[in-house]
DNA sequence: CTGTTAGCGCCTTCAC
DNA sequence: GTGAAGGCGCTAACAG
């Protein structure tokens, strides 16, 4: 059993209510007794109960974090890692604690997103890697607890979101390989039930219109975000249009997949086909040739996702739509 | 404010402590009475708050998960995704929330490791990445709280460990060399900071001089576990001995780092020179060539922490040491 | 400046 | 079978 706040109380030969208030930086207490308490404290090397001071300020300084689809063997989540990392960063100087929800476990699907909140009280939510079809998705919007999602524009009287400039992104990366000379640029998406997908399929095209170059349907393949998805999609596009001479993938992993099947294929790059990713996950620095992509500031969007949260939780900040400019990296595949 | 049990009380027309007894499964309540709290709990949507059980209760049924050097840009933590997905898998099925605990944060640097399991009153902890001379190590394994350790074999009255089988994970790896024909073979280490490091070391040496080949420590390098570590601990192994056939490495990030050299100094992989690395991460099938490694079954050292922990909590389970076996898996790279 | 009184929401003896 | 009372550890009026 810890030593509680009476324990000090009896050993400073004061009342609980002067102990409370001298831990807690109030200012009517007496210089001395503050510092006889502090020290006493310290003695005892007192910790004050998080749970019992929840239980009546009714906040738990607990955030949940929400991943759909938090699964073994998935190498998504590399992607994730930098973002988590941000949030937890920016929590813990805050001085809130993060919790792990996973929407796939069991015994966690049984009761609903906000009752699995509710039970534990707490105070926000930050989302990351809902589709759009996930009917979690608007219970997480309508709900009364604060929350932040990741990388999906949505906005509510308690909801904000924090996401990457994806048509910015894209049009980096068009416009970069456009400056290289290409002109029959492929484009390799992932699937629609992503919000970011549709921006930077947009970015596609409108680099490419804005340089008097004709959007062609048949240039863009619908993947869905694996390394395998990626190489199937390079190798079809190539395959149908043996003119094109870059592709650009909507993210790394299926840049790299991409990168597979060119190697197999023979094919040079950059020289016979340039390549250029979108996320730079510590991957593209990996592999060889070195993926030229466009960086995600996660840790960035993690950190303004825990910032923002918390913002609105303590009242002090309106639910809102963060949008951080990504930028490009030029490495050897372009 | 959610609902409390007062109000399923009130409306059911009978008292708190009936209302407890129904909702927990207690026999001494009336059949008709249980079903009508049941209902009623339903209709009002009734959650109980975790908070309040907690005080009374004196459990949280939280635990902690202790990362050390949890940090922005660093590509080690893929190794630790995995163990986290079976820490948090296994614990939700006990019925456990997982709260995230970084040692190198700033405000949490600022009180003990003890402190901080304290004030939020956490049942237990697992922690990874500990290296054998950060100073926690000794709290963590004198705590009282119990606590399960990743990767380092020490047991106390209230601590556990899960580690891989490393001497054998490393005599797998250079048994297959051998009986590939190899018999210069070369180890870049990790830094002796990791208990693991002395173990894979011990298991090269074991595998080799079963074989009649005397250990040569000449042949050893010790790196730091990071790809650029790698790289380097492999270009001067081979630079002192071109005679190498063979080299292996205590990971798969410094496996890739080698890769990454024997590319750039032209040599071929694995005709001139094969590669065996270890955790079998998820670049090894990604980087190319694919990398013959050592699987470490990371999403059962998790679980099999969480178990082990939760067990060790409730009183079922003597604190112990588990080892998992891991296996060959060979791709391309021998 | 300090102490007394009331809970926060829930569980658990102990009576009835 | 059910209820009343007490308390988990802490904060927050309200008095003095």
């Amino acid at each position: 059993m810890p030593v509680t706040i009476r324990d000090v109380a009896r050993a400073a030969g004061v009342s609980i209510t002067t102990v409370s208030r001298a831990l807690n930086g109030h200012k009517d207490v007496g210089e001395k007794t503050r510092q006889r308490i502090l020290r006493i404290a310290e003695e005892l090397n007192y910790r004050p109960s998080a749970v019992a001071r929840s239980l009546v300020t009714q906040k738990t300084r607990t955030i949940g974090f929400l991943v759909s689809d938090l699964s073994k063997g998935r190498i998504w989540h590399y992607f994730m890692l930098q973002i988590l990392y941000g949030i937890q960063d920016r929590l813990a100087e805050l001085g809130y604690d993060l919790i792990l929800v996973n929407t796939t476990t069991t015994r966690q699907r049984e009761i609903s997103y906000l009752d699995f909140c509710t039970e534990r009280r707490l105070d926000g939510v930050i989302v990351i890697n809902l589709r759009l079809d996930d009917p979690y998705l608007h219970e997480v919007v309508e709900s009364p607890l604060p929350s932040v999602v990741i990388d999906i524009p949505l906005v509510s009287a308690t909801c904000g979101y924090v996401t990457s400039d994806n048509v910015y992104g894209a049009k980096l990366a068009v416009r970069h390989l456009i400056g290289k000379g290409h002109r029959t640029i492929g484009f390799v998406n992932g699937h629609s039930q992503a919000a970011v997908s549709h921006d930077r399929l947009r970015g596609y095209r409108e680099a490419l219109e804005s340089h008097g170059i004709p959007f062609r349907p048949e240039l863009v393949y619908e993947a869905d975000y694996t390394v395998e998805g990626g190489r199937k999609g390079c190798e079809l596009l190539r395959t149908a249009h043996p003119e094109m001479t870059a592709v650009f993938f909507a993210s790394d992993l299926m840049a790299i997949g991409g990168l597979h099947h060119l190697r197999e294929a023979g094919v040079k790059v950059p020289e016979e086909c340039a390549v250029v990713g979108f996320d730079d996950i510590e991957l593209a620095e990996i592999v060889s040739p070195q993926l030229t992509t466009i960086r995600q500031k996660r840790y960035e969007m993690g950190a303004t996702a825990a910032e923002m949260l918390v913002g609105m939780m303590e009242g002090k900040t309106m639910p809102e739509g963060r949008t951080l400019l990504p930028e490009l990296v030029v490495r050897q595949t372009s």
